[in-house]
DNA sequence: TCCATTCTCTGACCTTAGTCAGACACTGAG
DNA sequence: CTCAGTGTCTGACTAAGGTCAGAGAATGGA
């Protein structure tokens, strides 16, 4: 990695922790402890389960439960079982919860507004665009792909969105039954793989590979979700499972996708793949890609 | 303020407190305390007065006292009577602590070296000049105007550093002797005024106005530090004397340069100043401009 | 020389943030 | 109905981070 981009990025770390990081704390718990703000900050409008709360927040539960009783008793949320599972318990603002969450809403636009003040317009401007650009790449550098079993929660999500999407752009709509599908074992080691991307522990896209013995490595079932997309996600799916297929010591790759998906064809365009003739009869399918599986990816 | 940019200021907020800020008190309190790995990296190679610490990291000065102590009792540091006054005491590194810092440096690098990780080298690119983007404006937006009385040694710091630079910059050399300088009590209210700007703590940069009762206001010494450049701070000078000469009912503000200073004189024209006829004998000077003051001034 | 001031340190104290081991209530499959 | 598992809560504990009121040494100007 270049030596000139890590001391940037050391730089940038350094004036936004000083300048964002503490004055942020500094804004949010100037009342309250900040345990307790950010706990009130994740309930909101709409109420959550106090697992929720805990996974949202990476805390111990028996710490959530002290900071929620103390925010109970300062009569700013009520605690109640859930409905559906009277184990699980709900958290939902009081009306004087709710302005205190205003009240956060405020010094979070207050926060953002001192940033911005001393600057004139064309500097604001500026820096509002370079603040987009840098949080869109953070974002997209959170997303952690994973191999999971085709049959994983997060991967069937995933395959159901997936196919719903195919169902609305497809002029012919999409029947999973009339599809050439690969079973579940046939994306599962040895006989192919299946990777999830997560964001925060969500599901934000999935793509299959198979590995058949006797013909080349397959990309199937590549599907970003519309919240993740302008992340270049789909690329780095591409590169992950290109080096993915080299491990196994393959040397060429390829798919199959329909004329509706534009955004995909230039992706597998720009990505080096090359159109080559129908190597199967999906019928769904209009344009059939194969690419020479590079030695060596980089990131 | 507009409400989009807000909200944009705030998205940043949120993404890079969590992936950034979080990640950082990890990577740096990995094996120490958060407030011991912070002081043992301002102690930095060269040494520290204990007060330059406290001031810098903003502690209690009985806090630093304790987590010198405690670093003392690691053998990461020594703390020992300053030579000049017996009073302060400096801190500096003994050899494991300076292995300790070095550890640290690498673990910054660490972390900046995984938020570019996920990327392609196109990304990381453009991450990177993103961040240096905000970096610089938020750098620019930390910097503070006050006004200040001519004498106070930030002041003369600047001044001293302005003189130096015209000395080394006009042909002829520069003599404040020959110069028509304002004393000390014309840059003083109700007569003038003078500001200084501030980053984090130091000057870097200052700037007067004359306000003589029989005729308009006029800019004198007006200086930017060489560190500081870049940051729009002329502009923001310029901006700030004109709001406050408005504020005192003046309606036309002017100044003279030298032919040398053809970054200043840009400045000028693009500030809105026309080049007027001299308006004094001024030795140093080449240039004149005047400028209609406004009403209102927006930051 | 005296005295107010400056600088650092110590002791006493506090809150916040967090961990861990159980206790208890509820659920759902068999 | 039983029982293993799940979700939450309580009590007991710890470390980190910090505040405050002096004490004591050194300084510098009158």
């Amino acid at each position: 990695m270049d030596e000139t981009q890590i001391q940037q990025v050391r730089r940038f770390n350094r004036v936004v922790t000083q300048r964002v990081g503490v004055l942020h704390e500094h804004y949010l718990g100037r009342d309250r402890p900040v345990g307790e703000a950010r706990l009130l900050w994740e309930v909101g409008e709409r109420g959550q389960d106090v697992r929720q709360l805990r996974e949202r927040l990476g805390l111990d539960s028996g710490y959530v439960s002290r900071l929620l009783r103390s925010l109970e008793d300062d009569g700013l949320v009520v605690v109640e079982p859930s409905a559906r599972d009277r184990r699980v318990r709900t958290v939902r603002l009081t009306e004087a919860g709710r302005a205190e969450h205003a009240l956060l809403d405020a010094r979070s636009d207050e926060l953002a507004g001192s940033l911005l003040e001393p600057l004139n317009a064309g500097q604001r401007a500026r820096l509002v665009a370079a603040m987009a650009e840098a949080e869109r790449l953070l974002t997209a550098a959170t997303v952690t792909l994973d191999a999971v079993d085709p049959a994983h929660p997060d991967a069937e999500h995933c395959l159901r969105r997936y196919f719903e999407e195919l169902a609305e752009r497809f002029d012919t709509g999409f029947d999973p039954a009339r599809s050439l599908l690969p079973d579940a074992g046939e994306l599962r080691l040895p006989r192919g793989l299946f990777l999830v991307a997560r964001l925060h522990g969500e599901p934000v896209g999935c793509a299959g590979l198979k590995l058949p013995p006797d013909a080349p490595a397959e990309i199937k079932r590549m599907w970003v979700a519309p919240s993740a997309r302008g992340l270049g996600l789909g690329r780095r799916f591409l590169a992950e499972l290109e080096a993915r297929a080299a491990e196994q010591g393959r040397e060429v790759l390829r798919l199959d996708t329909n004329k509706t998906l534009s955004a995909a064809i230039g992706l597998y365009h720009s990505a080096g793949f090359q159109e080559v003739p129908a190597f199967n009869d999906e019928p769904y399918a209009h344009h059939w890609f194969e690419k020479r599986v590079a030695r060596r990816v980089e990131g």
